[in-house]
DNA sequence: GAGCACTGC
């Protein structure tokens, strides 16, 4: 999807594999592959392992008896890193060399090389758990330390040694990383030999401030001008920053400025970069600057990783990074800027050094860095469990609580989801030991959240099945809407023939509807301010689902225009995120009592509904509730009444 | 009356 256009290099491909650092320390890596059940490979970028290691494992022979998989933690990585392969191979895409995302599976019987996101192995997992059709697993970008590559290390883990002690086809596991916490790794793999790759990255010199800074965005507007005043125009200069709002606003200063510039300094053309800008705004990062004029990129953490722009010369570095973390005892996710860590700063220094050697300018002192924590916290140990937890007991693990995770997770966060579970029936509890229900089990077979999930498989009591899919398909893609704030008044008046008074889902149900009834025509989305591409993207998610149904002998019904039957159906599966209206017009939310708003972005930000279930808490400036919907309390109580005996009181004493 | 980094099934 973004990939800056290649130049034609006339080298012969036989002749650019040899040249990689790698191609040297290939007689030694086989032999110790050969003999390794596991093994961890470090490499810098630039090193070749990722395209060239499954190539010398399938030409050597080692695991052809069945599929090398190798996972990657993004879609258009696992497609042109296959894309590369296949052409190295010289095949075609699809025969030896394949790959497998969500929504397109370009492999056949005669592939054996097999890239793949990680998210994609671990949902084959749960009709495979050994994962038999494989003879070599290659986890590549192990250091960004995914939630699901973390899940996938116990999962294989659990599967060699299963296979083992079953007699079958040995598994072999490849860990691919490119940082230093080698020991780690190594540790959790039975102490397995690390292996290192020699990389082609160049030099990159790291300056840092003498004195701590207050301001970032302020040393980072006056580090770009002094570059921009010294350096040759044709070196481009990256900036890190942590969110759309910051860099739109030093976009504009740099853009002012740069116009009231004295003689011999050039031109400067200023481009921001995040991932909510529509895909064509985002390919102009790889457009070069006309000649005697800089490219200034302001970019989040997007071009850490998932944006690769070539020709830059100078980092730097706010040392900043807006993430989310979640309170495993409230449920809530909080949504803040906080320091990065030492990694990801070397990470962003590195984006300097891709061709040529570089610069990088932190904006924090020498002590400052030495004091940020070693490794930015995995995603297993931020965020909520509940997914995993239901994924891990369909894969039939024995003793999920234990689960062996390279990093633990907190202890309360694995209460919470089992918590979780237990209320939306995919687990019960019998002495001391959690099982998994008939209804987790077909839960667990949606891609999806365990509540969305749940409000599917609940959905035919409501005869509203067509409805409910339809709403949470909308809710898994990032947003159908487009709001350009430049044109806040016309986005208001497009959407509000849109608008339910009986809140976001029905209204976002009503544009799906909409877009539906015109067969998706663009011209009708752009009036209409919503985001074609992504509803394209619900369109498919919504059929993948519905195959699921299928799958499970379920009757998909419409309700027609009964939308209270949609809405019992969600008040049925999502009672745990109910919030109740106080007094004084203020909400509590019935699960935590902890006092909520409703966000401004919502249908009833102003209506003031008795009951409302919600999709998710966001603390940020308060702790707010998104999208909403209406429901009545009595729905809720017959939904659980057990749980909500409890709770009722509780909010009213 | 707010503002949301990034992925993925």
């Amino acid at each position: 999807m973004l990939l800056p256009k290649k130049g034609n290099i006339p080298t012969p491909l036989d002749v650019q594999r040899k040249r990689l650092p790698i191609y040297q320390a290939k007689p030694q890596l086989l032999n110790q592959l050969r003999q390794l059940p596991c093994a961890i490979l470090i490499g810098e970028t630039g090193s070749g392992k990722t395209t060239q290691i499954p190539q010398y494992l399938y030409e050597a022979g080692i695991g052809r008896q069945g599929v090398i998989a190798i996972t990657q933690p993004r879609r258009v990585a696992a497609i042109s890193l296959a894309g590369r392969v296949a052409e190295e191979t010289r095949t075609s895409l699809g025969k030896l060399v394949g790959y497998t995302v969500r929504f397109e599976d370009v492999t056949s019987s005669e592939t054996k090389l097999k890239f793949m996101t990680d998210g994609m192995l671990l949902r084959e997992a749960i009709g495979d758990p050994l994962m038999l059709r494989y003879t070599v697993v290659v986890l590549d970008e192990a250091h960004e330390r995914t939630m699901h590559t973390d899940v996938l290390f116990g999962v294989v883990k659990t599967a060699q040694r299963r296979r083992r002690e079953l007699n079958k086809v040995p598994l072999k596991v490849i860990v691919m990383s490119a940082t230093m916490d080698v020991d780690l790794f190594s540790d959790y793999f039975n102490k397995s030999p690390v292996l290192y790759l020699e990389g082609r990255q160049h030099p990159i010199q790291i300056y840092y401030t003498k004195q701590p800074q207050s301001d970032y965005l302020q040393a980072a507007l006056i580090t770009i001008f002094q570059i921009h005043q010294e350096a040759p125009p044709s070196h481009d200069i990256l900036v890190f920053m942590t969110g759309q709002e910051e860099i739109e606003a030093l976009a504009r200063t740099c853009r002012d400025i740069s116009k009231h510039l004295p003689d011999g300094c050039g031109p400067m053309l200023v481009i921001a970069l995040y991932a909510s800008l529509p895909p064509a705004q985002q390919l102009r990062v790889f457009q070069p600057a006309p000649k005697g004029c800089r490219k200034v990129i302001l970019s989040t953490n997007i071009a850490e990783t998932s944006v690769t722009i070539s020709g830059i010369k100078y980092v730097i570095d706010t040392g900043m990074v807006k993430s989310k973390r979640f309170n495993p005892d409230s449920g809530l996710e909080i949504l803040a800027v906080q320091r990065v860590s030492k990694a990801q700063a070397w990470q962003r220094a590195g984006r300097a050094g891709r061709e040529d050697s570089g610069l990088c300018y932190r904006l924090y002192t020498e002590d400052e860095f030495d004091k940020l924590i070693p490794m930015t916290v995995p995603e297993i140990q931020r965020c909520n469990l509940s997914g995993v937890i239901l994924h891990l007991m369909a894969l039939g693990i024995p003793d999920v609580l234990n689960f062996d995770f390279m990093s633990k997770p907190l202890p309360g966060a694995i209460q919470a989801a089992v918590v979780q579970l237990e209320l939306l029936g995919a687990l019960e509890k019998k002495e001391q030991q959690v099982t998994l229900t008939a209804l987790g089990k077909k839960m667990a077979s949606f891609p999806l959240e365990p509540r969305y999930a749940k409000a599917i498989l609940l959905s035919p009591d409501f005869s509203c099945s067509e409805e409910v899919l339809g709403i949470v398909s909308l809710l898994s893609v990032d947003t159908v809407l487009y709001n350009p704030p430049a044109r806040r008044d016309e986005v208001l008046a497009a959407r509000r023939k849109f608008i339910s008074s009986e809140g976001d889902h029905m209204t976002l149900l009503n544009i799906y509807r909409a877009f539906k009834k015109v067969s998706g025509n663009k011209e009708w989305c752009r009036e209409n301010y919503v985001n074609s591409r992504n509803m394209g993207l619900v369109k498919a998610v919504q059929a993948q689902l519905r195959e699921i149904c299928l799958k499970l002998n379920m009757k998909l019904e419409s309700c027609g225009s009964d939308t209270v039957s949609v809405r019992r159906c969600l008040a049925h599966a999502m009672f745990v995120n109910a919030a109740e209206l106080q007094p004084d017009g203020s909400y509590v939310a019935l699960d935590s009592h902890q006092s909520v708003a409703v966000h401004p972005s919502s249908v009833l930000f102003q209506a003031k509904p008795a009951y409302v279930v919600f999709n998710e808490l966001l603390h940020t400036s308060r702790c707010y509730m998104r999208d909403l919907c209406l429901v009545d309390a009595e729905w809720l109580v017959d939904a659980a009444p057990e749980y909500f005996s409890r709770k009722l009181r509780h909010a009213k004493s």
